[in-house]
DNA sequence: TTGTTACGTGTAAACGGTTACATCGACGGC
DNA sequence: GCCGTCGATGTAACCGTTTACACGTAACAA
């Protein structure tokens, strides 16, 4: 007792396959009545169409595919939100492809004829592992990573943030900076470092690099080592709100006041970083709208698939600046549990 | 220059497209040498089957649905990634669909046919209104659903947790417990608040309850009540974490010590709840272990569709048991920032 | 030699849709 | 009354796989 084909419901209502599919598909010459007729056997055999069918036909799968690295924390849920809010509202599935370590090679070209296109999100892959893994021809956006794919290209603009927070500890007073930096390789690591060093420059303050790896214990021992004064800084900018936290919490457990002797600030805003105590100074991105546009982008190059305007060209290449936000630990104001 | 289809690689290859499926495909009766032949010019063309046809012939999809409540949290992304590591081991894919408000009474129908079976979580529907959506036929496993549902169930037992929180607050001093309970009409909110009120029966301690809605503030106005003596109390307990930390900043605020005056615990055990002031007592869930177990039972039934095997039958009713971790809310020890 | 068996390979029929083309009737202009 | 047109519907080909079945060949036993 499979499920009803078009075949069933052509039977049922006393038509050809050809009305049936017309009928429920929305074509303009058909009879009222027996579209009425259609839709009515239809509903009432629990009739849908079969997607690998349509696919067939189509050559259209109303899919796009997710690529990610591995997932951990919150920035995934916003990210895979942002695309579903866009995705809902085209009728498209999100087909979910986590990208690690060795899996994933050939995970990745087995895609082709499962999805229309594809968000790839790779900050841990160089252009060539990439463009070596993708399934040629099938259009694609990427968040974040390498510049130079052919496809278009979304990212954070980390660089900027970085500087706008630099400028920010600056304004606050601080003169030796520790920039507690991701791990290396990873593309928005690398830019914000970038950024954070050019901005000190200009700005004429000190600037040390502590290695860390996006891990709150990372940022844990980098906050130590500030709070042992084996690094001189008065601020300790991380490069994400974990490792700003893993920080906070050194510094607050060596008594080091927060911000009255160090200044602190991450990147991200994570929802957690309103919530520590004191609150976490950082740059915001909003990881929603940047999965939204991302399938913004990705259902524009596949209705227009190999589409010559000029207008898609700059539009190709957007970045998506982070927004400053003060909170407690970079500002006098505001205080209330420094010993 | 669409993708090349598997008679390109026959033809080129000069053999019938049923050789180079079998070729494919690990067949046996095939000569090593053709099948040689046969991978290095699929290899040369770049051929990947098409997913749409071979579901058609096959009958099978390769890829599971996952039906969540709107997305926030690492909730999600916890429950994905775990769901994610079986998934991938059985070289499936994840077709995510968000269901929520208006949307989604097709969604889920229009599944059928995409999908080889469904991992469904929705807390906050009843059985009939789930009923009515889901595809028949369709192997499923429910995830803290109403119970009765057609297909496995899995859940947390949050009766068992609740309690267990209970008989440990019990046992650190408390006499008069607080129960800060979730929206009514949550299947999570209401086992908890049950299990909370049959443990403080069984061990002859008062439990009052609150009534609130999961919302920090929601916390927040419990823990005020507390405070002011409204309600008498020397524990609250709330029914997650986000409710237990408003409580925890609404005591301090009101100058209560915790754990010193009222002890405070929560359920989740959210990234956030060891970072709080004092850090929170919690109950565990494991959410990664329960979407990998979510996966593993759905696959079980894919592979064994109608199978009447007796053994099925307790199986499919699994409850992943929270684990109590005790930190400083609940405990003398280890006190640095009580006034 | 001939019949049997086993094995490797090809042929063609599904799978369930969409749609170009053919068909058929009704209608209006001449 | 005939023909052209047009609109609604049916027929059948096609999308790319898998696989039951047929077929040819070679090895082997009788």
């Amino acid at each position: 007792m499979p499920n009803a084909t078009i075949r069933d419901v052509a039977r049922e209502a006393q038509v050809s396959v050809a009305s049936v599919s017309r009928a429920l598909n929305g074509h303009e010459r058909v009879r009222p009545e027996l579209r009425a007729r259609v839709q009515e056997v239809a509903a009432r055999l629990g009739y849908v169409p079969h997607a690998g069918a349509r696919s067939l036909s189509l050559a259209r799968t109303s899919a796009i595919g997710v690529v990610l690295p591995d997932l951990h924390g919150e920035f995934y849920s916003e990210l895979l939100r942002g695309m579903d809010r866009e995705v809902a509202a085209r009728r498209l599935a999100l087909l979910l492809t986590v990208l690690q370590d060795g899996r994933g090679l050939n995970t990745l070209a087995a895609l082709r004829g499962q999805v229309d296109g594809l968000v790839v999100m790779a900050p841990q892959l160089g252009a060539a592992e990439l463009r070596a893994q993708l399934p040629v021809g099938l259009p694609a956006v990427f968040l974040n990573c390498v510049p130079g794919l052919a496809g278009a290209a979304l990212r954070v603009d980390n660089a900027a943030g970085a500087a706008a927070m630099v400028n920010h500890l600056v304004a606050a007073g601080a003169r030796a900076i520790a920039h507690v930096a991701g791990p290396a390789g990873n593309v928005d690591a690398e830019e914000r470092r970038a950024g954070a060093i050019a901005a000190a420059d200009r700005a004429g303050v000190a600037l040390t690099v502590i290695q860390g790896d996006f891990s709150e214990a990372s940022g844990a021992a980098a906050g130590a080592q500030v709070a042992r004064g084996t690094i001189q800084a008065d601020a300790l900018f991380a490069a994400n709100d974990a490792m700003a936290i893993g920080a906070l919490v050194a510094l607050k457990g060596h008594g080091i006041a927060v911000p009255g002797q160090v200044r602190v600030a991450g990147f991200d805003d994570i929802p957690l970083a309103r919530l520590v105590t004191p609150a976490l100074t950082t740059m915001r991105v909003d990881i929603a709208a940047l999965g939204a546009r991302a399938v913004q982008l990705l259902a524009r190059r596949i209705v227009a698939p190999a589409e010559g305007l000029v207008e898609v060209g700059p539009a190709d290449a957007e970045a998506i600046v982070p927004r400053l936000v003060v909170r407690d630990t970079t500002t006098e104001t505001d205080r209330e549990t420094q010993s």
